[in-house]
DNA sequence: CTAGAATCGGAACGATGACTCCGCTTAGAC
DNA sequence: GTCTAAGCGGAGTCATCGTTCCGATTCTAG
């Protein structure tokens, strides 16, 4: 009950509005360079103003991230709208892929972000599937990954770009072992080469052995 | 100071002893369920004993922690250095990798175990990098990749696979594309990709794009 | 200018979780 | 059986963090 949002919606006080923006802003970089797991009172301070103030505005922590996230999750809806018209499927799906991991290089709160449930994550993930579904018909992508384990791995990514060992050359090389996985075309090589030599010491399970070569 | 391998080991109390083991035990449990995150007092109620006890065995959660961890860790290192001698290097680097992600999939405690430093990590990295650097001399494996590179993809197909929306389909998917990503030849193709069909809506920044365009 | 309401700031609260302290219990040596 | 010290348990301490409360402050309508 502190959004501005209410419905006979009086005008902010100006200095309540520029308050707001400045925690907004502050938010938006501590989340940026510190995920989700800030401590409130370090935003207050960094906007200048108290904790107290941050609450008039936002009624829970979780609130302000998503006040912050909004515009970034719409962006990338956007995107991939935009994208998914695109001639080369194939193209528009590495390159909304690489404009995420991209942007998994810089905002520390992406993975949070992009796990924050409601109507924009339903849209981002629809949007995710198009260009998925679209890249693997035109025969760019592998044809048995869905999208939400597309998702799965986009996070796993993003968390591993903050591995705190994670030189932007290590960034680099782990998005392009996970894209150049997702383009080849079946996993049939992994299983083969696993029966073919057997395996000296502490032998894998046969029941994950099996699980490879039976599915697909 | 409440190690029980105090210089003049004097042997523990009979009761002492059953107690510690079954709190080793417990933290097993609870922290291959729920990670390095479960409440020491949780583990301490499911020993059936005090916060207390526990003290009087492990000088703190951490070193609780790594007891527990330290068998599981020496077992992988037996593995891999196990596997290095093998015909085939490909199969014994899949191999291995697969044994880790099978482990990863009931443990929910691997991505921190291995992030613990010391010796045994030293160990482990180590014979891990035998395995790879076998495997891409004999062209199983993708050459323009370095074993702290593996660990981060390591620790993101780990953490992947505690993702809550992660099924195990989804996680054996996860583990196909980032092994399948392995064993490609290079990353070319992606960025050829790119380069042919122009990208609709937002487009990449071009600096990313030269970037993976230059490098190897 | 002034009154009243909106807003602010930061002290305080409550929950959580690692860790400590100490009076009581009990193993085990004699 | 007795005595002593090792061991036990759990209440208590300390620190962190989200959230609330309220007296002081500041905007703005009139």
């Amino acid at each position: 009950m502190a959004d501005q949002s209410a419905d006979a919606t009086r005008p902010l006080r100006a200095d309540a509005r520029r308050n707001r923006e400045k925690v907004l802003h502050a938010a938006r970089d501590a989340f940026a360079a510190a995920g989700f797991g800030v401590p409130l009172d370090e935003i207050a301070a960094q906007a200048g103003v108290g904790p107290g103030t941050v609450y008039r505005h936002f009624p829970t922590k979780e609130a302000l991230f998503e006040a912050v996230i909004q515009a970034r999750i719409e962006d990338l809806v956007a995107d991939a709208r935009a994208r998914s018209g695109a001639a080369d499927p194939g193209a528009a799906f590495f390159g909304f892929l690489a404009r995420v991991g991209q942007e998994a290089r810089v905002k520390r709160d992406l993975p949070d972000a992009i796990a924050v449930p409601g109507p924009l994550q339903d849209a981002l993930y629809e949007a995710i599937g198009v260009l998925l579904s679209r890249a693997q018909h035109a025969g760019a992508v592998r044809g048995d990954v869905t999208t939400s384990e597309l998702i799965v791995l986009f996070k796993a990514a993003a968390a591993a770009f903050q591995d705190a060992s994670a030189t932007p050359a290590t960034r680099d090389q782990v998005f392009a072992v996970i894209t150049d996985g997702l383009r080849s075309r079946s996993r049939g090589l992994f299983a083969q080469q696993l029966i073919a030599a057997p395996i000296i010491g502490q032998p894998v399970p046969s029941a994950l052995l099996l699980s490879y070569i039976s599915r697909q």
